[in-house]
RNA sequence: GCGCCUAUAGCUCAACCGGAUAGAGCAACGGCCUUCUAAGCCGUAGGUUGCAGGUUCGAGUCCUGCUGGGCGCGCCA
């Protein structure tokens, strides 16, 4: 509909440009939209505005013009002129309800596209670190990251989901130090108790499981514990692959699976911080000052320079920063997006200008970033903090077995990034009913029991009677819910550009409530077996959108609640 | 002090590359279940889009300044 409407005015514009009306050498983007308010038609274009002034004359005269050099089409029941100068489309029941046969033949791949081509596309996202159960940050960044991979396949691109964490460094080693001190039945006020340990209380457990000799099998790695409270390359490797199991486990349990899991360590292993190192410093970007080694970023926006090798010899964690990056690139992803915190944000010019530096071809701006903003957490009205050491922060896994998975993941990814977000767990709680995912999702089970009274009164779905009588389908309610349905495709395309997979959860949350309207309004159930079948077709098109658009978010579409 | 993000209804948030009368949910008030799921619908009320300028046919959206909030500013990650 959109597209033909576009059409019919190109050549409009064409005919006016023939006729000497409109400048030749002019090629405007015409830009056709759904409208708002119903009062306005179904479409309206701007375009008279935008023409006025390489026309030279009133928008409202163009629009005029345009539309006498529109031609016929059955599509369009009338235009007008409107305010300033907008041209409003009026089109014909048929051609609006055209959209339910596409959806039924399109199935689960309405609203998929091919715009990304095959692309490769990386994104990075949680990437903890193991020294501890995720915490609501992660929450947000899987459910933020994984909504985004999900978008950018049903645009046709081809996604890798990639976790990276540290798993050699000094984070590394005190978490080793706590098992160890645990293992050795201190507690964490206890004399003897590391410095900065982690104090929570799964280190106790890690200790106990390293202690008893289990193995331990996480996505990426599996590690039979020495139980030898002694040997600290042990512990180490059994904390690691512990908490990494228990952060697959929590990952999985929230929907979020990862095709590589990246190792720091991995970096130096295969010399490729060394070769950063050697790069960087033949770029002619470095230099030595107070005993340590710089990276000149300020030649690549930083405001200030950065130490790469500290004065006692080891690296700063920015050099396999960009060795990781470099690796990206090297990988052949020409899009790269990673999604961390806010609290972050400080790495991406230096990550860029260290990749600059390099000098081999990486673009400015290389890669995208998605920062999600703090998660402030409460409980009882009272701050809950986040920090590891104190081992007393919500973990996603609380979120999700007192919430439930699907209110979770709708909860985290249905906000924009950019914005704060207080996660009240009372609220979150007590407020299970309220949640909008189960508006969404109440839909879905509204239309499937529809569907279940027709099979059991013998009154199925009768295809070829539906599809010849779409045209009946002419209550308000019911063009609305089809115009609605007919701009999903735009919705996922136009998330997947800006990657706000927010857009989906409002997309949901409007056609929900048009689906709802309209079910208050009209009567599926009806005698006329010609407008029953009509009906029954809006609602099989109607679940199979919200199902696909549940699907980008990761939560379920319920055949009855 | 500098950098990034942010400020929209009482609360939580939307607003499609700048478009027409700024929209939902919760909370408030009034209606709707002998009819397909009332986890729903309909209606009422609620706004100087933080403030002040600017750009233009048109600004919540873009630019400048100011104010308030968050985050970051290490030879930590």
């Amino acid at each position: 509909m959109k597209e033909t409407i576009t059409q019919l005015l190109d050549t409009a514009v064409a005919t006016l440009q023939g006729a000497g009306e409109l400048p030749a050498d002019l090629s405007p983007a015409i830009k056709v939209d759904p409208t708002r308010d119903k009062a306005h038609g179904d479409y309206a274009t701007n375009l008279a505005l935008v023409l006025a002034k390489p026309a030279g004359c009133k928008p409202r005269d163009l629009a005029d013009k345009l539309i006498a050099a529109l031609p016929e089409n059955d599509a369009i029941r009338r235009t007008e002129i409107a305010g300033p100068g907008f041209i409003n489309f009026f089109a014909a029941t048929d051609a609006i309800a055209g959209i339910v046969s596409q959806i039924l033949d399109a199935g689960d791949t309405f609203g998929r596209s091919l715009i990304g081509a095959g692309e490769k596309v990386q994104v990075e996202f949680v990437s903890a670190n193991p020294t501890g159960p995720l915490h609501v940050g992660h929450g947000r960044g899987a459910a933020i990251g994984d909504c985004l991979c999900r978008l950018l396949e049903a645009t046709g691109f081809d996604v890798t989901r990639e976790f990276y964490y540290n798993d050699a460094g000094a984070q590394i080693n005190n978490l080793m130090r706590s098992v160890q001190a645990r293992a050795q039945g201190l507690g964490p006020d206890d004399e003897g108790w590391p410095e900065d340990g982690y104090r929570g209380d799964y280190i106790a457990d890690v200790a106990q499981a390293y202690l008893s000799g289990e193995t331990v099998t996480a996505d990426d790695r599996e590690v039979t514990a020495k139980a030898d409270p002694d040997d600290g390359d042990a512990i180490r490797a059994f904390a690691v692959a512990y908490l990494r199991r228990e952060q697959d486990l929590d990952l999985k349990a929230f929907g979020v699976e990862f095709d590589v899991y990246f190792l720091e360590s991995s970096l130096y292993a295969e010399g490729r911080v060394e070769e950063t190192v050697n790069a960087l410093v033949a770029g002619g970007h470095t230099y030595e000052a107070d005993g340590a080694l710089w990276l000149r970023t300020t030649d690549f926006g930083d405001d200030k320079d950065r130490v790469m090798r500290k004065s006692d010899g080891d690296y700063t964690y920015f050099v396999p920063d960009v060795a990781y990056h470099y690796n990206k690139w090297q990988r052949g992803f020409t899009t790269v997006i990673d999604e961390q915190g806010a609290d972050h944000h400080s790495t991406v010019t230096r990550v860029r200008a260290g990749l600059q530096a390099l000098e081999v071809g990486i673009p400015q701006g290389w890669p995208d970033y998605v920062l999600h903003q703090m998660v402030l957490v409460t409980r009882s009205g009272v701050e809950v903090k986040l920090s590891k050491r104190a081992g007393s922060y919500v973990t996603l896994r609380d979120l999700i077995d007192e919430v439930g998975r699907d209110a979770t993941r709708y909860f985290l990814a249905a906000r924009r990034a950019d914005s704060q977000l207080t996660f009240d767990i009372d609220l979150a709680r007590s407020q299970t009913n309220d949640n909008p995912v189960y508006y969404i999702q109440y839909a879905h089970a509204r239309v499937c029991s529809v569907l279940r009274k027709a099979e059991n009164d013998g009154l199925a779905f009768d295809h070829g009677v539906a599809m010849a009588n779409l045209e009946r389908l002419d209550a308000p309610q019911e063009k609305a819910l089809m115009n609605r349905l007919a701009r999903y495709p735009d919705s996922v395309e136009r998330a997947a550009r800006a990657r706000e997979p927010h857009q989906i959860a409002q997309y949901l949350t409007e056609l929900a409530s048009d689906f709802h309207t309209c079910y208050n309004a009209q009567k599926v159930m009806v005698d006329d077996a010609e407008l029953r079948n009509a009906r029954l077709a809006l609602g099989l098109a109607t679940r199979q959108v919200i199902g696909n658009g549940l699907a980008l978010l990761g939560v379920s579409a319920p055949e009855e609640m």
